[in-house]
DNA sequence: GTCTATAAGGAGATAGAC
DNA sequence: GTCTATCTCCTTATAGAC
């Protein structure tokens, strides 16, 4: 879309002679900041529409430049894609994942995923659009179904414990409770004021709805 | 992904010469088939990542004569995209949409869209991953974000009304529940027996949450 | 209506000068 | 590290025979 570096400076930042057709001076560049501008573009445009070309113009250096700092187009999107997972799996490792009743588990992973998703938005949405096009699609599709399993069988667990309202399908609960918290990236803007109330709003409405008790 | 046609002849079964890869015997084609044959395609591989060399092999006929039916990849999109907010929008004209109690209203409108999701499944999926990278796709957003409007301010106004649970935000709510019905996209499959609930649950689901009444 | 052949352009990726 | 030039393949779309 733009000319202009989308990210700043990842290092001390140093006069340049190019410029990009913004003007605008850029700096030394590294394989990660160079991450974070490919994933921008790709979630602007789609993966497939975004061509090596986008994502050089993005970052204000010719496509041999971009070249000599990443491998390939899909090396880009396997970084991303690992990196948006690590920070899902991260969560089911903390100790409040892990102990205390499968409700509390659930509500705690819930809220810590709406802040994963705040925190590693680019990431995270990149992740959620892969469509299984190639292995590392296909690889980052059978983690997501795992993490989403951990999740339903969570679910089912308090329906089991009888912390959940009655008449509650598991396998839909999960689902629509995964569908929920994962819509966030559609409109989220993590710099917004208040948004650091948004995982306990997100936990309050998918647990009490949105209708006063009788 | 295979080469034998993905939907039921649409017209009168005619023997024909030619054969697909599979072996599979042909029927005619009109627009309106080969759009679903399209819209398939598109859904599991993304727009941009279906060749309309893809789209004939799917169809079990050459590019050529694909292109003898359809005048473009982009107007097959159109005509999708169109599909899909006409059936989204339709629901706004019934009159349930717009008489009694504004959580009645919004109750309503969200069983219909679920039911709309699941008769309309692969137009909504499509529309759904839009982009915004052509002309086409910033009319059909344009078009999702009125009807998103509509259902903020059902919500607010249920808000004012007193018809939902106190400290619900109205913006938020209204976003939260267009994310879960929308998601129902990612693993809905409308021959499921009991998927004739679905609306229902999901309503009561959005309303109630999962935690019973203290 | 379907086919083979092909045009015209864009994609990912590389070579080699500076 | 960045550039210009280029390779090769794939894309959308069309021409014209049958």
């Amino acid at each position: 879309m733009t000319a202009a570096p989308a990210e700043p400076p990842p290092q001390s930042p140093r006069a340049r002679r190019g410029r990009g057709a913004a003007g605008a001076r850029r700096v030394a560049y590294d394989a990660r900041s160079l991450l974070a501008v490919a994933v921008q573009e790709f979630n602007a445009r789609g993966y497939d529409a975004t061509s090596m070309e986008d994502l050089s113009r993005a970052a204000g250096i010719t496509k041999s430049s971009f070249y000599h700092h990443v491998s390939g187009k899909e090396e880009l999107l396997r970084a991303a894609l690992e990196r948006a997972l690590d920070g899902l799996f991260g969560i089911l490792d903390e100790p409040a994942s892990q102990r205390g009743s499968a409700l509390g588990r659930l509500q705690h992973i819930i809220g810590r995923q709406v802040e994963v998703l705040t925190t590693e938005l680019p990431y995270v949405t990149l992740l959620l659009r892969v469509r299984g096009n190639t292995d590392i699609e296909r690889w980052a599709l059978a983690r997501r179904r795992a993490f989403d399993a951990t999740l339903a069988s969570l679910v089912a667990e308090a329906v089991e414990d009888g912390e959940v309202r009655a008449g509650v399908e598991p396998w839909l609960a999960a689902r629509l409770l995964s569908g929920t918290v994962n819509s966030i990236i559609e409109w989220c803007r993590p710099g917004r004021p208040g948004s650091e109330r948004l995982p306990a709003q997100v936990v309050r409405m998918v647990s009490e709805g949105i209708v006063p008790p009788a």
